[in-house]
DNA sequence: GCCAGTGTGGCAGCGACTGCCAACAGGGCT
DNA sequence: AGCCCTGTTGGCAGTCGCTGCCACACTGGC
């Protein structure tokens, strides 16, 4: 079933968009960067614009909301037998594993740099963590969750580790594969916090 | 020494836009209220208000940027026998333990409730975890922190129970004390993290 | 009383974002 | 071909958060 021509011509609006969102953000800064200029250099008008991506903030995010579904996916998929710490290890390397290395390398170093785009970063890897709260509480077969936090616990603490993996990452210019750093996170987790 | 009548003046006035602006925001939601309609309501001008509190969410924030400096104040105090991981649980609960209980679960859950609010809790957390990593690096004699994820893993997940805590703690309405949760939460680490 | 210094209000303006309306082009119909 | 429905676009006006600027008022020290 080949794309209509609207189809493709909506896919080739969006991308230029947002390459030129990318650039521009990498070249002067996120804050520095107004609407009015990038909507200006890719030849839409603003309010176009706002169509094809809500916010600003959403110009930079390549298709981080399938993460969520590929995320509870793998971690649901795996066997009962392995612990939920496991299931849940799995799952995170199966988002941060597979991307193009270079340009994901890039928009981290964007969105760490700044501050409303790191909150909100960090806002969809929070939806991520609810997405995934009773996936591990089945797992783990907890009866009251207002109370017991520990399913909570797991779940936030993989997610630090994703995170101090990815930013030790960036920082080290992904010289060290993500893979490596989440298990030195983790092997840290086991021996220093006693 | 007492306060002068221009000190005093303006205590008040901070205390009439913030209490204004909880009361507002509780009636009717965070988005719903605009910042002409606090300030109509609390007596000021807008410009006055934006020279009390700087942004829109700043409005709900009582003093947590003292939280930074007792937390990095209370670690970096503690004597350099004890191990990273204990001085940043000492850091974390001297901040979340005094809190008037009532007050602050009001709050929390306003902040819970809007995504920006929310965003912007987490930016705050964010700035302390990037003030306490140098300190954590030191104490754990870190060479190449680029390159090492040691430090930035036990900040993060020592936030991460914070946070687990903090939550659970919202969710039960307060009946389970901040300390216990927490420490329910790095005994998590011990056991299921492996 | 007078003179800094500080707090305040009003106004104009910017940037992100939205609702509305008119114009236009694609793709299926006769 | 002509026609119509539908989806896409641009422009415009307007809202809201936020800032710079300037004039005014009031406090506190001489």
């Amino acid at each position: 079933m080949p794309l209509t021509l609207r189809e493709r011509s909506r896919l080739m609006v969006g991308r230029e968009i947002s390459d030129t969102a990318l650039r521009l953000f990498t070249e002067q800064g996120f804050e520095q960067t107004t609407i009015a200029q990038i909507a200006r250099e890719a030849g839409v008008s603003q309010r176009t614009l706002f169509r094809y991506f809500g916010t600003k903030e959403d110009l930079i995010g390549g298709g981080e909301d399938t993460f969520a579904a590929v995320l509870t996916e793998t971690v649901e998929s795996q066997p009962a037998e392995v612990s939920a710490w496991t299931a849940l290890r799995a799952g995170f390397l199966s988002v941060l594993a597979p991307a193009r290395q270079e340009q994901v390398l890039e928009r981290m170093r964007v969105i760490l740099r700044a501050a409303s785009l790191r909150a909100r970063f960090i806002e969809k890897r929070l939806r991520l963590q609810d997405a995934l709260l009773p996936v591990i509480e089945a797992r783990m077969g907890i009866d009251e969750p207002d109370r017991d936090p520990r399913a909570r616990t797991l779940v936030a603490v993989a997610s630090a580790c994703a995170d101090a993996a990815l930013e030790t990452w960036v920082a080290c210019d992904g010289r060290i594969g993500l893979e490596t750093l989440f298990d030195q996170c983790a092997a840290t987790i086991r021996t220093d916090c006693g």
